[in-house]
DNA sequence: TTGAACTTTCAATAAAAAATGAAAGATTAT
DNA sequence: ATAATCTTTCATTTTTTATTGAAAGTTCAA
């Protein structure tokens, strides 16, 4: 296959993924062509790549560089902006972590916090109260574990990441 | 808080972190809604108590049972189709994992299989070719990493899931 | 200070996704 | 076989989300 061809085919398949994992398509692909690009690109060259407008590719890089994924690069003497992926998929895998934590587990144990206790009410029967309660307490050490796991890998160092990883996917003696 | 209230709290906040991750509000919200009921509801049930209509509320119901996460009850002498949610929250944690591995991770497996080789180009420098290739072995390799820790939670029972959970947060001497 | 080069914003538009509801399809009792 | 009851489908409509592009904003050199 051509390289060209290739980098295509990432691009359409990452920008899948995006989609599947509530990622627009668009700030995927613009991910996915940074990453497989050498250098930095200029805005510009990503709406000439993925022919889409000026708006459109600048609103999607800065949502990636708030994600931190993506990094603007400044050149001497130039005017415009250049952008870059982390190159490191590990590095990015932690990123992204680190950002949906935020965004969604953060969320998630907040109102968990918030509807763990019913008041006791005579239209509700005590089964039906006691039922909702263990259900959220099941809930919130599902989160709870997630989070603590988010954390220690955001923490975590590369190789950490990995081996750590590896144990759990292989458990030694 | 009351009861009601609590459980109009969770379906919402359900159905939020649902569309985060590429899951239909509804969807989630019919999860929900089935995750906090004692019995199981009737399509109607779930028509009224979110307030959607008899073809969203079963197409909605029929997705949840292909995850395996809801499931289908009959009872004797009742022309209608009552349905319930998996209320073992590891369990659908594992339940999710494996669909979401067999339709997102597979495909961009075998994406990744099948351009990991580019043909060399007189059009295309050494250094590009190389330094794309080099970065799809990246992504295979994460793929892979994360391909086969999927497969060992799938495979393991609540309790080895839990403990070795455990284990990743708190690595041990 | 002006204007050239570039970035950002945002109201309007387009595209995609989800929801509706009526009709068609099942299933069972009579 | 017919009717009653319930489920499924799908063309249409609605809603949501993403995109555009022109105008406004910024930065800097001259």
């Amino acid at each position: 296959m051509q390289l060209d061809e290739a980098k295509r085919r990432f691009i359409e398949g990452w920008g899948t993924l995006g989609s599947a994992w509530g990622v627009s398509r668009t700030m995927a692909q613009v991910h996915a062509l940074l990453l497989v690009s050498v250098g930095a690109l200029s805005t510009e060259d990503i709406m000439d790549q993925l022919q889409i407008s000026r708006g459109n590719a600048n609103m999607n890089v800065r949502a990636l560089m708030d994600w931190g994924i993506v990094r603007k690069e400044l050149r001497p003497g130039e005017r415009r902006e250049f952008f870059s992926a982390e190159k490191d998929i590990y590095k990015v895998a932690t990123l992204i972590l680190k950002e949906r934590r935020k965004r969604e587990l953060e969320p998630l144990m907040r109102v968990l916090g918030e509807i763990n206790q019913v008041e006791p009410s005579p239209t509700v029967s005590a089964e039906e109260a006691a039922a909702f309660t263990q259900m959220m307490s099941s809930i919130q050490s599902f989160a709870n574990l997630a989070d603590r796991t988010a954390s220690t890998l955001i923490k975590a160092d590369e190789n950490w990441f990995l081996s750590t990883f590896m144990k759990l996917m292989r458990p030694g003696p």
